[in-house]
DNA sequence: AATTCCAGAGAACAGTTGTTAACTGCATGG
DNA sequence: CCATGCAGTTAACAACTGTTCTCTGGAATT
């Protein structure tokens, strides 16, 4: 199963890899659908005609991005809303978390927030159908919780994507505050443990 | 006071006014930061250069197109908090109010979505402050709500963050579903007001 | 009636873009 | 060891970009 790469689709891979580097790296100063793939080849030095030999179109690379960017994310998330504890406890892990997989890749965080209503519609239905699987496994999470007992069906998928999309948000405000001082970033933290509270709280009433 | 203005400054303004509907419509399906001057002329039927007598650059533009589509809304956001009635009541004719509102203007509401994290640092500003600025708007209408009585300052600025933020994501959400069947915009109607029920839950249950 | 002002036109500039075709060199599989 | 495949190169294309300078016609001012 494990069969090494020869060394040229390893060499390919490489040079893919820095295709997707290169872009990412241009679009934290501006959109996908501004991105040349000129500029993409030129930063990599490469010739711009390699660029064909991985991707289709700029468009094409920009779904690449939302792979690279959120298909490893599916079980760092699962794993904010299985774990055990007490509201809060989960709630200030949760923040942390986002605060640090924030710290650790900006550009990725930015690029999905920017794209998500871009102006690409590929990539806008790339990050949508990412979304919607977040959403989809918050929701079976919850299910399993007793605090969802009695639920109608819609209601918990509701707040399945009342979560998620509160971790994007979270998210694009720590990518905000990222160069301002430890005390901003604080007080950002703060408020998005504080809109999770409130949240919790409107979930544990819920039935009244 | 009301002093008509010259054939001349009229012709002007009706040229500016072309230049921002024409870019408004080219927006739709690309972002501010991949929209070439040119382009804006060309549709309006205009020198490229007559671009220049109006805004600096595309990004100023931008800037005036933001104005353009939050500037006016401010009055109507107030109504919608400050209204009088049940709570679910409120919650049902603010939804109706944003449905109707993006159906209205879908392309303001897709420019605001768009450049709100888009590639363009001063139209990303101008966003931010006239959504600070609802914030701070809908934060003072809650502080006379007897229901915010022992609030503390923070706490309500968060919950007025967390409406503003509710009511763009649902004009978002309602501008995807804009070309669908009824039933499906129904549901998205629907899927906003249980949000926004269960923030005002966690509002009323806060102090516990 | 004469003068100033200025929105918009026109032409030209150096650079940029995406895409095509035909190529080269080297790792790969027979 | 030789033939094939294919990642990346080179060169060229027509079309497009933002910006400059110069000019013009008609409204606004005097």
């Amino acid at each position: 199963m494990s069969h090494t790469l020869g060394v040229r689709q390893a060499q390919k891979q490489r040079t893919r890899q820095a295709l997707l580097d290169a872009a990412l790296g241009l679009l934290e100063e501006q959109s996908l659908s501004s991105l040349g793939l000129r500029e993409v080849t030129r930063t990599v030095g490469v010739a711009p005609t390699a660029f064909y030999r991985h991707f289709r179109s700029t468009a094409d690379l920009g779904v690449a991005l939302v792979e690279e960017a959120l298909g490893s994310l599916h079980p760092t998330i699962r794993t904010i809303v299985a774990t055990a504890g007490d509201d809060d406890e989960r709630i200030d892990r949760a923040v942390e978390l986002i605060a640090s997989h924030v710290a650790a890749h900006p550009a990725h965080i930015r690029f999905i927030a920017r794209e998500r209503h871009g102006g690409v519609q590929p990539v806008r239905e790339a990050i949508r159908s990412q979304l919607d699987l977040f959403a989809d496994e918050v929701r079976t999470e919850l299910a399993k919780d007793p605090v969802s007992a009695g639920w109608r069906e819609e209601d918990l998928a509701m707040l399945a994507r009342l979560y998620v999309d509160q971790m994007l948000s979270a998210a694009s405000a720590f990518l905000e505050v990222l160069p301002a001082p430890a005390a901003e970033r604080r007080r950002t933290a703060e408020q998005a443990v504080r809109r999770l509270r409130l949240i919790s709280i409107g979930r544990r009433h819920w039935q009244d």
